[in-house]
DNA sequence: GTAGATCTACTCGGATACGTAGTGTCCGAGTATTGTCGG
DNA sequence: CCGACAATACTCGGACACTACGTATCCGAGTAGATCTAC
């Protein structure tokens, strides 16, 4: 899975703890965890596309959530940065060569593919499951100092 | 995902079909979905490294299947194709930067990374839970016929 | 003093290189078969 | 004729190239604010 997915969830939650009343950049956000700002933005981008986050340009510019964290799952994110193809895909090796039979008998779906499809769909409902609110409030739980030093520093320069 | 997961798992209900008798060689099982053959003979390595299949070789070498088909989970065949590492990996970025707090703040596992392995799980209890044999089953209620014409095939030079 | 236009600085957005992992291929190590030789 | 031995052909196993995707970067398009000018 791409690195890219954890840089996006983070900085979801970072939007959230700042929040909604100006935008951020993408250097910022970059900076607050070390990660290359230009890197971030093509990412930050990809969840722009996707609805996740809202972008504008110019001075005071930059991200912000274009909804509340309990309206965003790990699935949305995920989509957004990974795309929308499953992990596995059949590319029906069965239909090809000596062992191919009739068309009419590939009607149904591969076997392998179905079962791998639903590992797949207990992966996607996991993710579809949770949202970011929920992620924030563990978060919080473990860390009750952290979004007051995230503010703090933000709030600099 | 690998496509070699996919050909794995195939090979697998290739080799139960045509019976424990005798062992198969790489060449062979390619040649029936017309797959590149020293590729696939690199995947059944890793099967093999497994102990999902055991290998033989010379003359009336090949491989052949080390178990039963209902002793044989998509976990193991995903773990030994793909390795055993987790698809989303935990960076640890939120100890990155000058949003890094104190290490003791960082003893529980972030709650990102929980949250992604909670998913992750989910897909791998279901993979663990179904086994070859069940993949066998419905395949073979979709295409009665199918096992017979494989055993045809491979009895054929 | 104020309104308007212009100019500037700053940010996103997509087009452009680089690196790594997956994909594909090749040749050597090892073994069962087969033919041959000796008893 | 039978057994042992050597030659042989065939297969797996790992080492060696190629390709595609993810990673990283840079410059242009667009905008909000500031500055300057004219009234």
């Amino acid at each position: 899975m791409s690195e890219g997915v954890e840089w996006a969830l983070h900085s979801c939650l970072n939007l959230a703890w700042i929040g909604p009343g100006r935008a951020v950049t993408a250097a910022r956000l970059a900076a607050y965890h070390e990660l290359p700002a230009a890197y971030l933005n093509k990412r930050l981008q990809a969840l722009a596309r996707a609805g996740i986050v809202t972008s504008v340009s110019g001075p005071k510019g930059g991200f912000r959530l274009a909804r509340a964290l309990d309206r965003i799952t790990l699935m949305d994110v995920v989509t957004a940065i990974e795309g929308p193809d499953e992990a596995f895909r059949c590319t029906e090796i069965r239909q090809q060569g000596p062992g191919a039979g009739h068309p009419r008998t590939y009607a149904a779906e591969c076997a392998v593919a179905g079962a791998m499809g639903r590992a797949e769909l207990a992966w996607r409902r996991e993710l579809a499951a949770q949202t970011l609110d929920d992620v924030r409030q563990r978060a919080e739980l473990q860390a009750p100092t952290a979004p007051e030093r995230l503010r703090r520093w933000f709030a600099n320069a």
